[in-house]
DNA sequence: TAAACATATGAACATATATTCATGTGATAA
DNA sequence: TTATCACATGAATATATGTTCATATGTTTA
């Protein structure tokens, strides 16, 4: 965990302004925070789960539709919705044999928003 | 590319409410819109990006630097920037041997924010 | 021109991850 | 109770991806 701690050395990177290397280390937010970002948008960061999602913010949909609606398995969408469940972007509900899924979260729809903002500009 | 069109019968799925799924498909955007956004994302599914974004927040900087700022070598830190300029999220100015990234977009504080919104809550 | 420096990049390697396959679980209906 | 249906899940596999290593490129300086 620490054998790179003297790693400026090791690595052979030299610091140019050191100053400035200062400065922003001064205003890094925790580790921690890093990591729990790159968690998030790494969810995004699939095409069926995005696909998924786009359906979501329609209606509430369950396991079997979703695979119909994208020619996906049904395994293979039981499987990305587990990874929605647990980055806690959706919910469900059961009714009987069937589970309805749909979105948890208020933010979900701002930061496709904003990304679909960057990739249509230009 | 077209041996999986008939796999509402060969994957065993069966759609239960066909209504639904119709609706949601006339809804759903261009297939190329997923990919893009899945895309950009995936940019952001790093810990090493998201580090190097949140450093280009507080100033311009130059490779050594953010490499010694993340005790990152430079290589891996050249690559990751590579990523980001294709991904038109960062731009740079050459200075002699000095090259000197910034962020190239006003739409990745404002992903990154809701992001942190999310991860923050509860 | 040669050497040194900052950066870029291709190949190799190790790890992460998405899908499939087989099977398990829970609920309904015959 | 047994069969069937909708869904969940573990293991295996194939692919994607991040880092390292070696080296190339471009710039400055001796």
């Amino acid at each position: 965990m620490d054998r790179n701690s003297d790693c400026i050395e090791s690595c052979s990177v030299n610091v140019i302004h050191e100053d400035v290397v200062n400065k922003v280390k001064s205003g890094m937010p925790d580790e921690e925070l890093f990591y729990d970002l790159s968690d998030l948008f790494k969810v995004f960061g699939d095409t069926s789960r995005i696909k998924i999602i786009y359906a979501l913010f329609e209606s509430e949909m369950c396991v079997c539709d979703l695979a119909a609606l994208f020619n996906m398995s049904q395994s293979a969408v039981s499987h990305q919705l587990r990874v929605l469940k647990q980055a806690r972007l959706v919910k469900y509900r059961r009714d009987g044999k069937v589970v309805y899924y749909s979105l948890d979260d208020e933010h979900v729809k701002e930061i496709l928003d904003k990304g679909l903002a960057h990739v249509e500009e230009k």
